[in-house]
DNA sequence: AAATATTTGTCCGTATGTATC
DNA sequence: TGATACATACGGACAAATATT
């Protein structure tokens, strides 16, 4: 094995190889990776190691091994991941879970202004959808987390930027999987300030908008309590 | 195997397991899985099957296996995902390549006066010491690529804040497998503007600081041609 | 400090089931 | 139908890292 990072086990070398020859061969959905036997010559490893590797890549769902057939490459995404991974008393209080918050409203205020520009009526008219059924779902569960987390990624949608996207959606992966385990307070205060984001939306006023994100942020309790950053 | 579900693979009714067991046991970071040789028995599959799944565990951060002492029950963290996520872009295009150095300016620029607050003097004296490598292979090679991340990290890791570390290091791992780095000119200016951002900091002044990062990161062919945000 | 035991890392060989031609 | 290619699964062996005595 050639690119094997100092200290690291050979069958994470291998997953990184196998994952860039994915990406660099630009192989799609439906594709087959070269058999098990050509993968452990090219990269020099046993068949064991190997399939450590590629087993990773198949329970993740990156790919499809079938035999008699060979292994196809699958869409990727990163819901198996949250499913089952596992959480131990990750709470609002854990410094990481606040971190991850903190990192979500720097990128979101930071795009926030380009996202304002890009929505047009019918992205707003979505956003206006959402919320509705944020409040209706609040008032019959007490509970919105997928609401929410749409809610923002329509927001930051029509910016069409896949990479910022996929990074508040895996961020919004793992929030929604925490409020699965433990349902968050003061959530009434929450459903106005989107509706406030939608107002100045529908108003058109950028600066309005800017302000509705920020309330909208500076509320919960992540912010009062952060020990980093303070956008 | 008992609780096999029809057609399912062994080692992923073998995850299942493992996973029930961490779980329905209490199992905390830092408590120590069965050995192989056990869960082999226990669980009616060999060995190869069950390194299988607890190899793909491993990769997802759910454990670490320590030769010689045991597997460990690990903390959650967000290395996995960050690393995919904008792994998984790069086949993509150009555009999503700068995305991903524009998110890490954002992050840095927002981050960098509690960097400069955190640093004491052995974090100066690493990143001194890391400049003068970065010029010494500049001059020899004509790439300082890893000194280059390397920079980076030691400006941020006294903040302790292992989200952003993780996110930090997953695009400069994207930017290290690709030598993204190697394609960029001017790189001649590159070494007097990490030098810069050095002396502000033996000189104790954050304008200085923050004006040396701005004035590094506008650097290179990135800021210019972004289609998306201007920080 | 040194020897020993334990545990994971890595490799090899073999037999079996399944899809493709 | 048969032949081939491929993944599935098992078992054994030794190396390397760590813990224990």
């Amino acid at each position: 094995m050639k690119n094997r990072e100092h200290g690291e086990k050979l069958y994470i070398s291998a997953f990184r190889e196998i994952r860039s020859y994915i990406i660099l061969n630009g192989l799609k959905e439906g594709d087959l990776l070269p058999t098990e036997k050509t993968l452990c010559e090219r990269l020099g490893v046993s068949r064991n190691v190997l399939r450590e590797a590629i087993k990773s890549m198949e329970l993740m769902g990156m790919v499809r091994a079938c035999p008699g057939r060979g292994t196809e490459i699958c869409r990727f995404s990163m819901d198996f991941v949250f499913q089952n991974v596992l959480f131990f008393h990750v709470g609002d209080d854990d410094p990481s879970v606040r971190e991850m918050f903190t990192i979500r409203r720097i990128l979101e205020m930071s795009y926030a202004p380009m996202a304002f520009a890009a929505l047009d009526q019918s992205g707003i008219r979505a956003l206006e959808d959402c919320v509705r059924r944020m409040r209706k779902s609040y008032e019959e569960t007490g509970y919105f987390g997928e609401e929410d987390r749409e809610f923002h990624l329509l927001l930051f949608r029509p910016l069409n930027n896949p990479v910022l996207y996929s990074l508040l959606d895996a961020i919004w992966g793992v929030d929604v999987t925490f409020q699965l385990e433990q349902k968050k307070p003061h959530l009434s205060d929450s459903v106005v300030k989107h509706e406030k984001i939608v107002e100045a939306l529908k108003k058109g006023d950028p600066a309005a908008f800017e302000e509705a994100m920020l309330r909208h942020f500076s509320s919960g309790k992540y912010l009062e309590k952060s020990g980093y950053a303070e956008y």
